[in-house]
DNA sequence: CTTTATGCAAAGAGTTTGCAATAGA
DNA sequence: TCTATTGCAAACTCTTTGCATAAAG
């Protein structure tokens, strides 16, 4: 696997996003940055670099598109508040040692899961 | 909202499902039940339905299409099979007691979470 | 009878692919 | 040099839409 200008922007680009971006975000990001790749290119880049672990392909949007986020190769889940997005981490895993024992108990070879806590902040609350 | 045999019988096929089905997986069990509704019908239908809490739209299978399930209006939590999709229902909520803690804690209002468990299934694992 | 649902075909998104040209190691 | 990557256009898959017809309430 080659380190291409286009891949090194890439990277770039989802380093510094907040949220998972689609393939054409990623590619209009590019753009804006003065690139010239294709939309085909990003389409098989990420392809890749998902393949490679650089990047993790995400399906929660259920807008039949992709999304991907930069791999930081930390386990985190969030509780996140819905009225404005407020972000909070949570420490530790509340749900791997669940997760462990379930997939014991069902002979499943355990790769991973996601959870995500949604909420109303204090902040929010009180506006209502 | 109309109730036509083409409705009945997706809700019959959704109703008796393991999985989540794909519009095109509704589409053949109907027709091979003698259905001859086309696949717009179909596509149409499934919106209405989830606009109208029918059914749940979920897109967790990264292929970039949509699934639908009989919406039994029950908290659940599955274990997907990374290889081969296979979907085992999690019985009661392993995250609800730490999420009411944790939003108590940080002062939020719990509105909700999503929680997935992934790995491979027995199956799979062999062949590999 | 009025409204909603349906079938069909065509259009629209998002994504993938073949191939020749290009650039990295 | 040699192989992996890129751009382009065309192909492909999943989904949506327009419109005339059919069926439900």
């Amino acid at each position: 696997m080659k380190f291409t200008k286009h891949r090194s922007m890439i990277l770039m680009i989802l380093d510094n996003a907040q949220n998972p971006l689609s393939v054409e975000e990623i590619f209009l990001q590019m753009k804006e940055a003065g690139s010239k790749a294709s939309l085909s290119t990003v389409y098989r880049t990420m392809e890749i670099m998902a393949a490679n672990d650089l990047v993790i392909k995400n399906a929660f949007m259920d807008d039949n598109r992709s999304y991907y986020e930069y791999n930081r190769n930390e386990h985190k889940h969030r509780l996140v508040g819905t009225g404005c997005s407020r972000i909070i981490s949570i420490e530790g895993c509340p749900i791997e040692e669940y997760a462990v024992s379930l997939c014991c108990q069902e002979s499943f070879e355990l790769t991973g899961h996601h959870l995500e806590i949604y909420g109303t902040c204090p902040d929010c609350t009180k506006k209502r």
